[in-house]
DNA sequence: GGGACAGTTCGGCCGCGAGCGAAGCATTCG
DNA sequence: CGAATGCTTCGCTCGCGGCCGAACTGTCCC
């Protein structure tokens, strides 16, 4: 016998997200918003008297975070920690045995373009990753991504300032994470962040209600053509 | 109601994560080596007979892998991702609320010197990066690190070659891998695991039994101190 | 004030699954 | 061969925890 304690905290994180209606809660809080206990219940499946119960659990162990705003209460992701523990465990999930998992049109969307708690992911961001590479803007060595000083005149001429990011925190200014459902590396860290804000400050893309995927609209499409030479066919892009 | 199925499995592969005592199994595997079902029986605190019915369910989802050997079973984590999360399920479990946790001499031990998967980890292993930066062999820019081509060379002569690890397959060269106590980066990837490889080949650090710390042996000290000018305080550094 | 809506607390039901004892296989040894 | 060891399978018990209905608190708006 002997180390009961070092082992056993980690069983109380994993078995807080081990619930299905948990992990449908944590899911729907990587796409980054703070959503409210109703939203959160839709997304849960279960009923909202339930769903309190859990957000109670998730609060005190302080993997969420709640913040009251008139009679809603919005809960998010505690921290980045938090979320990286669930993607890792996304992952894991994703290459598990056989996920015979019919891929429905829900999944679809969410392999074009998605959030992922900060920044952007799917086919969109491997894509994005690829022609900064191929510039020569940025080189993705596995773990971390390199900004060239071309790539920094370019990313200033698109409205992020890099300098500006650099010095606010320690956090790094580019990672990579791994791209869950193609296995691929994509652009996170700060740079991953300001590429999804600038995006959305644009309206090159959008959120889908009462889920993680994106929708790039129209002028995103031709801003990203344009600004990227990326020429997206997804057929489902809004019109208007 | 809607997305159930994308939230699901990530639950399952957390709830199994989420007992405690598959939980001890899989922190007891995080040592990197691989272990017979006995021994995990007693990491687990459980009868063998529960452990095998454990072990069965963890071997199903493919989260950890089995080799028989005689009459033996082996067990190892399957593959890096799953360590990983296990990995990021530490770290949110470490930040928890008020971990009040007394820490044991087996804590601190831990926190000295410890595998973590394939590579070194605590206090040790924070200082081994620290001079490799300091002396320019390396640089550590959140998330991946550089070899110098002096560093390169600097590895050759310790006997690590590695031009050939680089060709082997596409893991990342040098990783690093923030610690799980003391929240500072270390050095994973290849070069991490190549390390600890050349550590223990050299009988610098031996294995604890039943742990994952690791114990700097007489030579060791020398050598770290010859090597690295890392003069280590360690009382508990084996005699002969 | 009253009514609507958001969210939480309480009480009770019920099912899943962790746990162990005992028995059943496999492998290795004398 | 038969005893010993390592591990798994079976059958059972029992407690934890998820779930909902109902009632309660709090906020906003007319």
């Amino acid at each position: 016998m002997g180390n009961m304690a070092s082992g056993n905290t980690i069983a109380e994180v994993a078995a807080l997200i081990g619930d299905t209606a948990r992990a449908n809660i944590l899911s729907a809080l990587m796409g980054g918003q703070a959503l409210t206990a109703g939203e959160l219940a839709r997304h849960a499946g279960v009923t909202s008297q339930t769903t309190s119960g859990h957000l109670a659990k998730l609060a005190d162990s302080e993997l969420v975070a709640l913040e009251k705003q008139g009679r809603h209460r919005y809960y998010r992701l505690a921290t980045p920690d938090v979320a990286q523990a669930i993607h890792a465990l996304m992952t894991v999930a994703a290459n598990g045995p056989k996920r015979h998992h019919p891929i429905g049109p829900r999944d679809e969307a969410l392999r074009n373009a998605r959030t992922c708690y900060d920044h952007l992911a799917g086919r969109l961001a491997l894509a994005l990753a690829d022609v900064l590479c191929e510039r020569g803007h940025l080189t993705l060595t596995d773990g971390a991504g390199f900004v060239s000083a071309e790539g920094e005149r370019f990313f200033m001429r698109f409205g992020i300032d890099l300098a500006a990011l650099q010095g606010t925190s320690k956090r790094p200014l580019c990672r990579t994470c791994l791209d869950w459902s193609e296995r691929r590396p994509h652009i996170a860290g700060k740079l991953g962040a300001a590429l999804l804000d600038r995006f959305l400050e644009l309206k090159w893309v959008e959120r889908v209600p009462d889920s993680r995927a994106l929708r790039v609209t129209v002028p995103g499409r031709s801003g990203f053509a344009s600004t990227f030479d990326m020429f997206l066919c997804d057929p489902q892009s809004r019109r208007a």
